[in-house]
DNA sequence: GCTTATATCTCATTTTATGAAATGCTGAGG
DNA sequence: CCTCAGCATTTCATAAAATGAGATATAAGC
């Protein structure tokens, strides 16, 4: 069963902003329009009054949301009933991501895990994300939230849950243009990740364009290249999705670099040899069947 | 929303066989398997004890079952309470249609529009479905389901429902083979439909094949060639869904004549310039909106 | 041991969903 | 009055998912 369609027009109907709403639910603002559209069009009636400007609820638009509330209430409901019977797993899982993956993302998953494996110890560490695979390769954790690499090593398993773009940022009070030649590339002092997926872009970018960054820090975690960016000490690289949860989105400012990089590929990873493990397992499974929809 | 997955559970809860719910549901045994297994995989949970001989529903089937039940009413209900407010039409619609679809598509469009449009009154007149798109063009009728021809009359709007292969019966008690040379063919006495999509496409297959068909009878009405056939007068051809809804079903046998033909596009047709009607419009704005799948 | 009945799996194809970019609309600010 | 900016919607090329025909597997009945 597909509860999108009610998740979204829930989002819908708080926020009142396709784009907001979009946002929200990790889709597009097309792909929200035509679900809204084709909900209606099944009822036969509209659900909001829009144009350019505005979204509001309709009458029956307040009605179906009471509507869908409960509906998916009653899934949840049935769902964790069913879970009752099925002899219960506990124990413990470690999880590592980053600060930016654990407000966008883990909430969800959780809280869809949570209530079917009460006896389960989630243990949460946050971090660079650049680390996030080697932490499960070496057994430090049992799963993460990472950035795909270009070639993932052999008995990692990866589950996407979205692509972010890699966008260069600058400080809002600077007028710093977006450098098209080696020597304005130069001039340019640059935040980095100190390592990773991001970092091999850039690398590889700046190589093949032959130009030698001037690099002003090094730094462990995205979260942290944003304070530094927006505290002026110069261009950073990060993932757009750390910046729209940034509490400092307004106090950067995007910089249309071209080319633009390979974007993130953001999922949770595992090693595919501790699925064995009944746990560990189960928390995969339930993550392949849609707990990554909101 | 997609509600088919619960009703494909139900039907299968209802009949304990793929088979048979997968005819019911107008989707094959291998769809179905896969929905069963997708809910089952969703829920963390068996919702049916299952071999090669019998299906049976677990104990969380049974609340499964209750649950879903539930879930469909909701549906209907919130929709039904949707409409009250919307501007109710009122008229007269008619429809003309073969019994066979009557029995196998009809009862589902109909339930589905009754409801919202108490108003308005449908005319059902059955008949033989290859006068179906004639009845529509000469606005004898507003709909007709009827088999799509090779070239559909311009002006005229097609819904798919279903397709089924075109079969040749044999009587029961008889025991003729799949002829193969034309000399074979010319013994056969054959029963076949006066007219129509059908016809032609056996026209065109003799042709092609050098055969000059005995024909014993030209009925119309793709359920008294059945009849004809179970009586023992002759070889038929009928569209398979026919036969499975025919009461003379295991009165007759197929025959597996090679090569076979094009199957039937069975559908529901209009004239498109009827669709400025609003209750021409409601009824088919309805059909393209699921009220098609079981 | 052969046939039949049945669920499931595999694979090629069709159908559908998707987001990027283009479009269209409207109010605000000069 | 004109341009701009903000937003929902369309279009279109592409990616993903669903589908059914047929193969496969398994077990019961004769």
């Amino acid at each position: 069963m597909d509860f999108r369609p009610l998740k979204q027009f829930l989002a819908l109907a708080d926020t009142l902003h396709f784009g907001q709403a979009s946002q929200y639910c990790h889709i597009s603002a097309s792909t929200l329009s035509r679900t809204i559209k084709q909900l209606e069009s099944q009822l036969g009636i509209a659900l909001f009054e829009r144009d350019n400007r505005s979204v509001v609820l309709t009458r029956e638009g307040v009605k179906f949301q009471a509507y869908a509330r409960d509906a998916l209430m009653h899934w949840e409901v049935i769902h964790s009933d069913l879970m009752e019977g099925a002899c219960e797993l506990s124990g413990e899982l470690s999880v590592y991501c980053s600060v930016t993956a654990s407000y966008s993302f883990l909430y969800d998953i959780l809280h869809h895990f949570r209530p079917r494996h009460p006896g389960i110890e989630i243990k949460l560490h946050t971090g660079d994300p650049e680390l996030a695979i080697q932490r499960v390769l070496a057994e430090q954790e049992d799963f993460s939230i990472a950035a795909k690499p270009d070639v993932l090593p052999s008995g990692v398993g990866f589950a996407s849950i979205t692509h972010s773009p890699l966008v260069f940022i600058a400080p809002l009070n600077n007028s710093v243009q977006p450098p098209t030649s080696p020597a304005q590339w130069r001039k340019l002092s640059m935040i980095l990740p100190e390592q990773g997926v991001a970092r091999r872009r850039l690398d590889a970018q700046f190589e093949q364009m032959d130009i030698k960054p001037n690099i002003y820090a090094q730094v462990a975690g995205n979260e942290a290249i944003v304070s530094m960016v927006a505290l002026g000490f110069g261009v950073g690289v990060v993932p757009l999705i750390v910046l729209q949860n940034s509490p400092l989105f307004d106090k950067v400012r995007l910089l249309p670099v071209q080319p633009v990089l390979k974007p993130y590929d953001v999922g949770m990873c595992v090693l595919e040899k501790k699925l064995k493990n009944p746990l560990v397992n189960a928390f995969w499974s339930q993550l392949l069947n849609g707990a990554l929809c909101k």
